[in-house]
DNA sequence: TGTGTAAGTAAGTGACTACTTGCATTTCTT
DNA sequence: AAGAAATGCAAGTAGTCACTTACTTACACA
């Protein structure tokens, strides 16, 4: 097996769990059960190994796509709503991490905040295009809709642990929650855009 | 000016910064002005002092109060919100801190959780009343709803400074926006409960 | 057979870490 | 003014950290 991908893999994990000034180097080449000085002739040096890590981590990173046209909003967003959480989830000890740390480290910030910013963009565009069929009856501004949605992923995937009555139960069906939260705020009715009976000229032109 | 007070303000302020494993007792000795023997002497250890600052500082924490009756929810709750976004606001460092140490010192966790505790209880208190008093007019679930308003406040207040792209502008208005959401999910109409016109029997029995 | 490359071993460097000891000095209390 | 407590200073201990140097081993390929 590839010294090198283990390395990486190790320091992902090692950061994950002791943060930049806990991940030594004696403890990834441990974890990946190389010599410390191979860590040094692959990367040079500390940073630019978890740099490296870090990198290798976020392209592997994918994440559910919404559909131009919106069908059936309910299903459309809770699966997306779920596949974020699962993903935050999944990355939760890696993210608190980076976020305590930005402050002294930022570049990883720009690696980390790609996720979502990519999010947020997929969201807002979804939601504009609800609004462009007409299913949107409530005045709302996309942004602001959108980071509630995300807001409230986010916190339960990193604060149900610590106190999780604080969040809605069951778990697994937090995400649908959060989403039929927002679309009765955004006053979007229930059902696929076929079983709509209140949308005329717009929608029909741009299902043909 | 006491020197025990003024170890754990740079205890905290150290903390804020460079979080446990960076919070040298050189380091909080500098910024308080004072020997660093002296650290030792008073709290015996720089666990016990962090422990110490940590408690110091959620004792002083306050937050703003909901009536136990709601009169103007939008008021009430946009009020309530904003008081709650700028305390996260204000420790966002050491909160971040925290939340990234969380894992290797779950003790401070407790410590933490105690304040977002509290607000999900008030929250979901006040909401109650609210349904109690007939102005909900949607199913709602309160810890769904108290969820998606803290978390979209706390990720405001986590993220903004990251990403600002993602969050509605201005900032001083977020808090506003995120309430307003809120209710339309819940059905709350605008206006304090004299005001309110649309609703009929419920409302008018309640009122009078 | 010879050569280049990736890996390991052993030892060590200098800086920093939490924390201790012994003694002198300041500050507060009585 | 006297005694006690808090604080400062100088020096040091034992440990850890990232990183280096010098040398050896294993393997691939030509």
């Amino acid at each position: 097996m590839n010294h090198r991908d283990a390395i990486l893999a190790a320091a992902a994990g090692v950061f994950a769990q002791h943060g930049f000034r806990g991940s030594t180097t004696r403890r990834i080449a441990d974890a990946a059960g190389v010599n410390e000085i191979t860590i040094f002739r692959q990367f040079g040096s500390k940073e630019a190994l978890i740099r490296a890590a870090m990198q290798h981590l976020t392209q592997s990173a994918g994440l559910a796509t919404l559909p131009d046209i919106p069908s059936d909003p309910e299903r459309e967003l809770t699966a997306w709503s779920e596949s974020f959480m699962q993903h935050l989830r999944l990355h939760s000890s890696i993210i608190r991490k980076t976020m305590g740390e930005i402050e002294e480290r930022p570049e990883m910030g720009e690696c980390a905040t790609e996720v979502p910013r990519r999010a947020s963009n997929d969201l807002c565009h979804y939601l504009l295009a609800l609004k462009r069929q007409g299913r949107i009856t409530e005045k709302f501004e996309p942004k602001t809709a959108a980071a509630m949605l995300m807001g409230a992923i986010f916190s339960d995937a990193m604060g149900r642990e610590m106190m999780p009555e604080n969040f809605p139960q069951p778990k697994e069906k937090a995400a649908h929650m959060y989403t039929r939260v927002l679309l009765r705020a955004l006053g979007v009715e229930n059902g696929s855009r076929k079983a709509t009976n209140k949308q005329t000229k717009r929608s029909k032109q741009l299902s043909n």
